[in-house]
DNA sequence: GATGAATGAGGATTCATTCAT
DNA sequence: GATGAATGAATCCTCATTCAT
């Protein structure tokens, strides 16, 4: 519906020829362009031929896999310091910034995120997240620090779901995504 | 020369053939094979030929900004019904819940949303929408039955992010999205 | 290339509905809109739906050789007009200034001329014409008003050449067709 | 799915690849079958897939207007070496017959030439040409080498319209406008 | 007889993927 | 290994023609 095409210019000269730079100028174009983006575009943006692109991943799923998969450990990871917060209250709270942070950072896995096409990119990190949140909300529970009848998860939906606030206000007012999450919070109960 | 024409049933021409029953089948359509759906399979769908489609509406995009519309006006009807209601906290709620069934029954319109391109379809209910809840926000203010510090901005955009809760688990939990608005109604203090 | 659609309204209101009527239409639209005109155009100018074109004409490309066939005929009429002057020059300038006014009047004519595949509609009248150019050519090249050396379909082929020279110059300045024909009758040496 | 190659020659695809080729081959392909010619045919024609004339030509429009500018080069290359003779009615009958010639070998020049949407091919060497058949005309009039009333954009539709005896009588009477040409020539009273 | 909605083959164009250089 | 030209299936849209009303 949009053809805004930008420039065929390599957007980092010096970031070319390797996997991970490749992922990472991918996740940037499709952040900006969706997923209208077509595979010329972004080896044009990492200032490399389409064969190159291929050659590191043999198809433009892989390719949207991996940068989601890319995101998705990052995720991963981001969770696993809030889950070694001592108060569980305040480690759901970080687990819910740093999650909406990314998100805001990286359009790609917002879209991917609710997408089965795509979910199976997150398949490698979905039980360790499930175990880490899954530990956070009892913790939490068990300290009164959320409400009892919720889920990891509908914690983890409502954070999907905000995805979708941050989508809708980030270009016009950046950062409001702090005031939605504060209305969930308040909702599920979260204190700390 | 070839006739991909796997008739189903055979020719009710008379039936389905105008204008609002495309616009309903296509929706269903859409809402089941997403914005991927080509022409093509929204015509078979509809029993009719590609072209019948194509005279009804003259380009892919006016299709979807129809099917989009046609959400829109059942939604700003159902808003009109939730303003007239008396107690502001009762009208929200009514308003909250009667706009997430509409995205449960109509997926398309989650789709469309949230994006620029079919913003456009919801322009034409976008002010007087903005009135009713803009009025009911106010109401509701006075009496003390939603947060001081929120906009009608912001109870929209919470809405629609519960459209991805709805999009995320309405699989394999229907009606669970009644409990994720209710944590978010909890946390905007909606009472009534 | 073009697409200049012009209002779907009828040109003429009385004029509808006879075989006659429709042909006379049709041309008028074939010379604006050329050979891009469709056959939803034609029926609508004629002020009727395409199904009564078709009634008349069972394919466009029936349509299109009556058209022309009309125009040929009309050629023909006037062919023996010329054919019956007493001066065989004359005769030869009163048919050429007879042929190019059609042409100017009925561009249709022009593109169906010196095209193989409508070529057909002037069968029916080709002998006949031929049959009155070439006695006009022949009473002129004995009283030497004409020269030896060119044949009757010397004469139409640049008659027919001419009607290009109508074509480029028709709208910039009307009527600059009569100075390319006094060249080209100049040339064949016409006298009369 | 299907596979719709009817391979005459095991690919040769070193051979004919490039964008001059391709520009050559379309043009004998549209000599041959018109307008009509379409992307599919025009590709097979030239031994590639259709997303290889693309690649080249962006749009059927731009090859068209690209192989017509091809044409129109050739033409003013020709029409130079014309200008460049001493004798200004040799010069003109030089450039009378180049054009022809070029008219005889190339039917899409024909085409374009008197065609508004194409005739922008020929805008690159309008002005050029014009200027060289200006000084032609000027320069033999004054020697009284051509008519005195005549322009030299009468001279061009002329030529042009003459175009259309070449497309005429090409295939039956081959090298038959050489004599159509000696009739106008005369008819402008050109010597040399 | 007239109408115009429906039909669907055909043609332009895009883009994921392959492969010769 | 890198490159980007080539490939062609897939998709949007048009329009000649048919046929139920």
């Amino acid at each position: 519906m949009t053809a805004v095409v930008s420039s065929p210019e390599p957007r980092r000269k010096d970031a070319r020829r390797n996997r991970a730079q490749i992922l990472d100028i991918a996740r940037d174009v499709l952040a900006e362009r969706g997923l209208a983006a077509d595979m010329r575009e972004i080896a044009a943006a990492c200032g490399v031929g389409v064969g190159t692109v291929y050659r590191h991943f043999p198809t433009r799923d892989v390719l949207l896999a991996a940068v989601l998969a890319d995101d998705a450990a990052a995720w991963t990871e981001a969770t696993a310091r809030a889950a070694a917060t001592a108060d569980p209250g305040e480690g759901l709270r970080v687990f819910a910034e740093v999650t909406l942070e990314l998100m805001a950072r990286h359009r790609a896995m917002l879209d991917g995120l609710s997408r089965a096409e795509t979910q199976a990119a997150f398949d490698a990190c979905r039980d360790h997240l499930a175990g880490e949140v899954g530990d956070l909300v009892a913790r939490a529970q068990e300290q009164g620090g959320l409400r009892g009848d919720v889920t990891a998860r509908d914690v983890v939906v409502q954070l999907m779901a905000l995805g979708r606030a941050v989508e809708m206000t980030e270009a016009e007012e950046p950062g409001a995504w702090r005031r939605h999450l504060g209305v969930v919070l308040d909702g599920l109960g979260v204190r700390g």
